[in-house]
DNA sequence: GACGGAAATGAACTCTGGTTCAGTTAAGCA
DNA sequence: TGCTTAACTGAACCAGAGTTCATTTCCGTC
């Protein structure tokens, strides 16, 4: 009879995998993408480098996935949130609290997957990661211009500068090497969520238009 | 005698300066620091490789240097419409504006002084030109707060949200391949400078609060 | 015009880090 | 136990891109 792969190795297969990714991922969060070496995860996961191949195609497709499962956990939390059944602007409120919170516990994480210099598989990645921020942004502006409390106009738009807005604010403190919010990162995440939503719920479309006049 | 450095020879390493900073500059405006290698910079310089070295100790300090020179240009159209003697809502509208019309109509350029990934000496360049940014942006702030026509509370933060946003929310339509904005560029801006304007003119901390609250 | 020191040259070198593959071990099946 | 196939190993390989340096060319001085 031929050879069938059984149930025992399949498992260990599975686990090999799982040790792999575990160790990427865990290098990632303590050095960015810069320190996922192949010879490094190898290391780490407890295998040889060649084993990697066994596993994934490539260095890119591995950081990928791990980019991947990583992403996946922040957007859960986030839209577990935003699917609330409750006011759009507490929602909002607290999206936007949460990811910024987390973003500054896990600094290097989330450097890595905002921020960090990566090659261009790794940056279609964080784009697709960043658009799936806008849209739920999005949702919740569109929620809440229904519900009457915002006064949004191109909600798309809206969600962008919020997407781009927050992390690049943090960045400066989310770098590697910064401390500067050690004891008031907190207040700062106040701050720039207010800025946010501020945005959306204070001028009227005809101050606004006004103030193009007069300016 | 000793050899004298002579007034020609002067003026011509000066010229090969240009010259290769020059090649340098339009390999980034046309495909990113990633285009600008040694290699092809001196052969757009029309110069060996070697040559380069006599001009600039490392790649890096060559990229520093494009990078210092393009980016002074872009500060100083900003810095100059914020100097204007006028309302601060008037000139904010205008810096952020112009700021990123200046992006879209020199997509790559901007991409690369903005998005593009680069390695860390670029890196730190680019904080340096975020952080100018900031600091007209939140100077701008401070008039207008003191003019009475803006609420924000944090300059600083509010600043470095809106120098987050604008390039975030062009920035897939930055990226060097989209071609999603071709006609309607202008009207994007609009709604991207519109919104960081809602952001620092719009709502009362009151409202803020309650909603905070309420929330 | 010839000598000495800059400047320029570009092929060769280096360094980094991903990938491969011939050889070895472990697992399934009779 | 013996044969076969899958899985694993890790040193060797390779590619890309920045940098060097022995050699050549150019320029200023006598």
């Amino acid at each position: 009879m031929a050879y069938r792969r059984t149930d025992t190795v399949s498992a260990r297969l599975a686990d090999n995998r799982r040790t792999i990714l575990n160790a990427a991922r865990e290098l990632v969060a303590e050095g960015g993408f810069a320190a996922a070496q192949m010879t490094e995860v190898a290391r780490k996961a407890g295998v040889a480098t060649g084993t990697l191949y066994r596993y994934f195609p490539s260095k890119e497709e591995l950081c990928r996935q791990v980019f991947r499962e990583v992403s996946a956990r922040e957007m859960n939390v986030l839209v577990s949130i935003a699917a609330e059944d409750r006011p759009a602007a507490g929602r909002l409120r607290d999206v936007l609290t949460t990811f910024a919170t987390r973003a500054v516990r896990g600094r290097r994480l989330a450097y890595a997957l905002l921020a960090e210099p990566v090659d261009d598989g790794l940056t279609e990645e964080r784009a697709r990661f960043r658009r799936m921020h806008g849209e739920i942004f999005a949702g919740l502006l569109e929620d809440g211009v229904a519900e009457g409390t915002f006064t949004v106009i191109n909600t798309k738009v809206a969600a962008a500068c919020i997407a781009g807005a927050i992390p690049t604010a943090l960045i400066g403190p989310l770098a590697p090497e910064s401390h500067e919010m050690e004891n008031d990162g907190e207040r700062m995440v106040e701050e720039i969520v207010n800025f946010c939503l501020a945005a959306v719920q204070g001028a009227s479309p005809q101050r606004l238009a006004e103030q193009r006049i007069s300016a």
